[in-house]
DNA sequence: CAAACGTGGTC
DNA sequence: TGACCAAGTTT
């Protein structure tokens, strides 16, 4: 791999993102990369500035109430990610001293930071030398590296050490050139309608040199949506966020036919925690009566 | 390891 | 128009 045409890329080509300017703080770098789980950048980038306007540090965060939290999370997605951001803010307020850990063992222990977000913060907000992976990343390995048209199944220890092994060996090099390989998958060796001609490693590619064959591996699975729990947790969640408080049982009833998934979702909100009932039978978003 | 978990944009 | 895609984590 050579790490100067990447790296070089990145100085003309990258994204000026709030989370990678460099007065963005750790809680900032965390805070991005949760919501950056599954959901694109556009839809993060004017939530971000919110949060962080109203959340700078942890412990304010921490101090908001779960449904505060859920409405600012809007309809990003996924909401336990919100919840779990939530307890992580909490632990960092309350065991680091509202400071957010820094080595990826500590930052694995919390609740919604995976592999994946461990090591992006670790990199990204302290600089450390450690190999990132994400779905870019993995791409971009599988067709330069590889020669392959996409990455296979994730297969975390592979994946690992495939990055480990193109990483710099300097440090300082390290966080940027992490920072290029996921940038590079998002804007030129992207899934669909990849920008060869507009790619750095061009000339060194073992996809390139291989004629580009197409993913030979095994399909991937499409996420159904329609008629799934998951959109009518969505629409029972919307209601709750359009309401400025507790609602009727009444209210939630609307939103889907099928009685018997509609009761059921209800059920699973509840013991998320994305939901709660009042003394009276209402509904509300949790700590919001 | 497969499946569950939201939402909206794109081709 | 509907399949596919988007910086994953948890169970």
């Amino acid at each position: 791999m050579n790490h100067e045409l990447l790296l070089g890329w990145w100085d003309t080509a990258a994204r000026d993102l709030p989370w990678r300017r460099p007065e963005c703080t750790a809680w900032g770098v965390l805070v991005s990369e949760i919501m950056l789980q599954q959901t694109p950048v556009a839809r993060v980038e004017p939530i971000w500035h919110e949060w962080l306007a109203r959340w700078p540090v942890p412990s304010a965060m921490a101090a908001a109430s779960q449904g505060e939290v859920l409405r600012m999370w809007g309809k990003l997605g996924y909401p336990r990610r919100a919840l779990r951001l939530h307890e992580a803010a909490t632990a960092i307020a309350r065991d680091h001293g509202d400071v957010v850990p820094s080595d990826v063992e500590t930052l694995e222990s919390l609740p919604g930071i995976g592999s994946y977000t461990a090591r992006a913060v670790a990199t990204f907000a302290y600089g450390q030398k450690c190999a990132v992976v994400d779905t870019n990343v993995r791409r971009v390995v599988a067709r330069a590296v590889h020669g392959a048209g996409d990455a296979g199944p994730p297969s975390t220890k592979r994946d690992l050490r495939d990055v480990e092994a193109i990483l710099p060996e300097a440090q300082d090099d390290a966080a940027v050139f992490s920072a290029a390989l996921m940038e590079l998958g998002a804007l030129i060796c992207t899934a669909k309608n990849q920008k060869c001609a507009d790619c750095p490693l061009y000339t060194e590619c073992a996809w390139q040199q291989a004629g580009r064959p197409a993913y030979a591996g095994p399909a991937k699975k499409v996420q159904q949506f329609a008629g799934t729990d998951r959109q009518v947790r969505g629409k029972l969640l919307d209601v709750l966020r359009g309401a400025p408080g507790p609602v009727p049982k009444i209210q939630l009833d609307v939103v889907w036919h099928d009685v018997t998934q509609r009761e059921k979702c209800l059920v699973s909100l509840l013991d998320d925690g994305l939901l709660e009932q009042t003394h009276d039978g209402l509904f509300a978003l949790p700590g919001e009566h």
